[in-house]
RNA sequence: GGGCGGGUAGCUCAGUUGGUUAGAGCACAUCCCUUACAAGGAUGGGGUCGCAGGUUCGAGUCCUGUCCCGCCCACCA
């Protein structure tokens, strides 16, 4: 006797249990280890690195969604026999964690300048740790199968050797430079960020038109512009080299408004003869166009503000000025100077930094650079050849789009936390030193009075090692040997540029090997209307409070299931409620069929006949098997899993196992044979929904397995019971199927539907078994077979049941056909001809319509010009409908 | 301005070589605590697949045009 589960399933106490047991069970650990003895190079493994989450990041559905996904495909590719890692870890995430150790300090009064960069960045390594741990047990929670032992952070040892490495060559390579540029300036942050980190947003604002007067006193040249508090730092106002208009301005001087310095009128293509007045101040130093047009024209670059975006001396008596109170001021002092035309409202595109929210200001200022092009090209090409394939298809055009425009990466930060810029500066002959090892002592005068830079990396640059800088690499390590190149890369497409892209540039470039040869895209997780969470909207479903309602294999399958490739999806508590209810589904069919052992017999008794029933239900396993098969293989696995779940719930636990409850009634080798049945398809839908629900999989495959064993060897599957599921064999499909079978289950249910409909239309009584007459003409054997599940599941009387060929319709009898069998029941004493007649003349209506349609069609080029099996099944279709309506027909006659 | 994705039942979404009666979950209605499961079961209502053309024996699926929504890239001050 087996043990008794509890009814319904328990995935509190089995989740946490679970992720211990197979983690000590070394299953998370790659088998064919490098490190083994008996490792065999040519077994291939399949590799993912784990996109790293933000070390000091709170788990949200955006982590739940990757580990969901990349967990599948390794348990996936485990279940199949390839040797399998995935490689975990955490990203430094220089800005975002640098922000939220200064926002705690700053609850506490402290500024980091206070602390100093040394106990500041003991600071945000105490908070590392703390909040490291939090983020990778939530990752664990989830159910990701990674090999911890393998962990790595992007500022560990390996990591920051790495970085230097990469950093070092790009700078002998001459791909690496320092300059003074214009650069996105984030007046909050004080640092620089790259153009990815800008986000510009669509904001109501005004042109403002005012006179440039001539120094020459001869009249004005009108202007206009959306800055007016960057007037102080303007060097030249352009003009159209063509535009009749202001001819004779060029090579005049006028005066800076307010500030009264003379500056020319140059003439540059650049400018749009149709906006505003046709007339454009320069301010080289604070607008990315203007900045390349003083270039051209060699004007003078005048900052005029401060880090924190403040206007500075250079602005004269504005100095001190927020930029933009600054922009209120100087317009009313130049209303009051007669030099405003006139205001308009426009709506402008407004730069604002991603991460701080504050409008972006463009400064010239000394950063490190790397040069892109170089790098893009073979990135570009590695896509193009096939070589990677970015899933869905349709990113690779966004991808080729952004690498052949791309620009020079700045990649140095004004900040504290991160990899430090490995180059030293000698303070007294000013030599410049890009080392790999740290610089103590000039190269050139020996002098000891070195500096490092004090600016950090850009956090991407680290994270596009990522795939090989965590297997070991500049090191030629055994795991670098083995592991990479990695096999796929999962990630959202809202980082295809910032990481992705960089990593395959970097791979190529640093490994001379791409880093991946497939990308798998999702999209991003939403709320149940669309709308994208925020905190502010309140929408924000929390992933770890879901867990704990509803379990995680709940909220794994919802977002696995509820997703196709590179497109964003709505989850609703809802939805996952209802995956919740498919655990326990799964989880009490569990509990059934383990029951079921005890009412069979341990072994069969000479041959064994399988029922059509049997056949039936082996016969879709197969077919599900072969459909989850090939959807996996084109990465559908949200169809994959829909597959499952429908065939589980629909087709098993709906009638196989309602069938089976009669059939084990029977005893003997068809209870043995049902038993069984019960045992390999619950036993392969675990194995094949595994990926999918890993908790509750291997904690209900354990019972079953038990139970099985106990009972005997006839209930082992044919390669025997594993250790445990997750490590368990993928199922093959077999080459079986029974189309006859299958076409009589069919037509069963149908007469099993049919039945009920008409029971529950004329108000029969759930309890009261009917009398019944079924004229199955071809199918009776089928129906004399399955006759006790028939009158169990349609709950007709069993004794007075006929099966026949054909019959007559009773006087007491109501009538109806389906499938081309004959109905006759006894539903009540008294039968209403007249609501009868009516009853059938719609049903025959709706099937005569079904044969006319089918009959056109037959007799259409349909019939000569499509395949003859498509043509095949209409046929059959039609000689079913015809048979069906020619019964209705009769028994209107006998009416 | 360029590009991409989407528009299918009241809601959220599936529907991948075009195959002829378009599916699911939720919601809704009626009934049922039947010994795996009420987190369940049975039955039912509900869709001219955005619109207009075209290709085809056949179109939710392919092509063209068009409208609406969303996103990405670029950034004319």
């Amino acid at each position: 006797m087996s043990k008794e589960l509890p009814k319904t399933y328990d995935f509190k106490n089995i989740e946490s249990k679970m992720y211990q047991w197979w983690w000590d069970q070394g299953y998370f650990k790659p088998t064919n280890d490098p490190a083994s003895i008996n490792h065999d190079p040519d077994h291939k493994p399949y590799v993912i690195s784990i996109p790293p989450p933000n070390v000091t990041g709170e788990l949200h559905l955006g982590h739940a969604m990757f580990v969901s996904m990349e967990d599948l495909m390794i348990r996936y590719h485990r279940m199949k026999g390839i040797p399998t890692l995935w490689v975990p870890g955490t990203d430094h995430a220089g800005i975002a964690t640098q922000m939220l150790v200064e926002r705690a300090l700053a609850k506490e009064g402290i500024r980091r300048e206070d602390l100093g960069r040394e106990k500041f960045l003991e600071k945000v390594w105490e908070w590392k740790d703390k909040y490291h741990d939090r983020i990778v047990a939530q990752i664990r929670r989830l159910g990701a199968s990674c090999d911890w032992d393998r962990e790595r952070f992007t500022l560990d040892e390996g990591l920051s050797k790495a970085v230097r490495e990469a950093f070092v060559r790009l700078y002998e390579e001459g791909l690496m430079y320092r300059g003074s540029r214009i650069v996105n300036w984030s007046p909050k942050l004080q640092t620089a960020v790259s153009d990815l980190e800008v986000e510009y947003k669509s904001e109501p604002g005004t042109l403002y038109y005012f006179k440039y007067m001539l120094a020459d006193g001869s009249g004005y040249l009108p202007v206009s512009t959306t800055r007016p508090e960057t007037i102080p730092g303007d060097s030249a106002v352009a003009v159209h080299p063509e535009d009749p208009r202001y001819q004779s301005y060029i090579g005049k001087t006028v005066r800076v408004p307010i500030i009264g310095r003379e500056i020319p009128v140059i003439a540059d293509e650049y400018v749009d003869r149709e906006f505003g007045t046709g007339a454009l101040k320069i301010t080289p130093a604070h607008d990315p166009h203007d900045y390349a047009i003083g270039k051209t024209h060699h004007l003078q670059e005048i900052n005029i503000m401060t880090k924190d975006a403040h206007m500075n001396e250079q602005a004269g008596k504005y100095a001190g000025m927020d930029r933009f109170e600054c922009r209120k001021a100087i317009w009313a002092d130049m209303k009051e100077a007669g030099l405003v035309i006139k205001e308009e409202p426009y709506q402008m595109s407004i730069p604002h930094s991603q991460r701080s929210g504050e409008v972006i200001e463009p400064m010239i200022s000394m950063q490190w650079f790397v040069k892109m092009e170089s790098l893009a090209k073979p990135a570009l090409e590695a896509v193009r050849s096939g070589e990677i394939k970015i899933i869905p298809d349709h990113f690779t055009k966004v991808y080729y789009n952004w690498l052949e425009n791309i620009q020079d990466w700045c990649i140095s930060r004004q900040l504290w936390w991160g990899h430090r810029i490995p180059v030293w500066y000698c303070k007294d002959c000013g030599e410049m030193m890009v080392s790999r090892t740290d610089i103590h002592e000039c190269t050139k005068c020996h002098s000891h009075n070195v500096e490092q830079d004090p600016d950090v990396l850009d956090t991407w640059f680290s994270s596009g090692l990522w795939p090989f800088s965590t297997l070991g690499w500049p090191e030629k390590t055994p795991d670098y040997d083995y592991f990479y190149p990695t096999s796929m890369l999962e990630t959202g497409y809202d980082i295809l540029f910032f990481w992705v892209a960089r990593m395959i540039m970097d791979g190529i470039h640093f490994t001379g090997k791409v880093p991946f040869t497939e990308i798998y895209l999702h999209g991003l997780v939403r709320d149940e209307h669309g709308e994208k969470m925020s905190k502010t909207k309140g929408n924000v479903v929390d992933p770890l409070i879901v867990m704990d309602e509803l379990g995680t294999d709940a909220l794994r399958f919802t977002l696995l299931v509820g997703s196709t490739p590179g497109n964003d999806t709505n989850l609703s508590v809802k939805k996952v409620e209802a995956n919740r209810n498919f655990a326990n589904k799964l989880w009490n069919a569990g509990r059934f069929v383990i029951g079921a052992l005890d009412k069979a017999p341990a072994e069969a008794d000479g041959e064994v006949e399988p029922t059509a029933a049997d056949r039936w239900i082996w016969s879709r396993m197969q077919e599900v098997i072969r459909d989850v098969e090939r959807l996996f293989g084109s990465h559908q696995y949200g169809e994959a899993g829909r597959q499952i779940y429908d065939f589980f719930w629909g087709d098993y636990a709906d009638w196989y196992i309602e069938i089976a409850k009669i059939q084990l009634n029977k005893g003997g080798n068809t209870a043995f044979n049902t038993a069984r049945m019960l045992i390999r398809i619950l036993d392969t839908c675990l194995r094949l929904l595994h990926p999918f629900t890993p908790f509750v999989t291997e904690e209900l495959w354990g019972h079953v397995k038990e139970a099985a064993i106990d009972k005997g060897e006839a209930f082992a599957p044919a390669a025997g019971w594993e250790d445990a599921l997750i490590i368990a064999k993928w199922p093959e499909a077999e080459d079986y199927n029974d189309a006859e079978a299958v076409s009589a289950l069919n037509r069963l249910r149908e007469v099993i539907r049919t039945i009920r409909n008409l029971r529950t239309e004329r108000k029969v009584e759930p309890g009261k078994r009917i009398e019944a007459i079924i004229a199955a003409g071809d199918s009776k054997a089928v129906f004399e077979d399955m006759k006790h599940a028939l009158c169990y599941l349609a709950y007709l009387d069993e004794e007075k049941l006929v099966i026949a060929d054909s019959a007559e319709k009773p006087e007491d009898m109501v009538s109806t056909a389906v499938s081309g069998v004959s109905i006759y029941l006894k539903l009540h004493d008294e039968v209403d001809a007249e609501a009868e007649k009516a009853r059938l003349n719609a049903e025959l209506k709706e099937i005569q319509g079904q044969v006319d349609r089918l009959e056109k069609l037959l007799a259409s080029p349909f019939a000569e010009k499509a395949p003859a099996a498509v043509v095949d099944k209409e046929r059959a279709r039609l000689a079913q409908f015809k048979e069906t309506a020619a019964n209705l027909e009769g028994q209107l006659a006998s009416l």
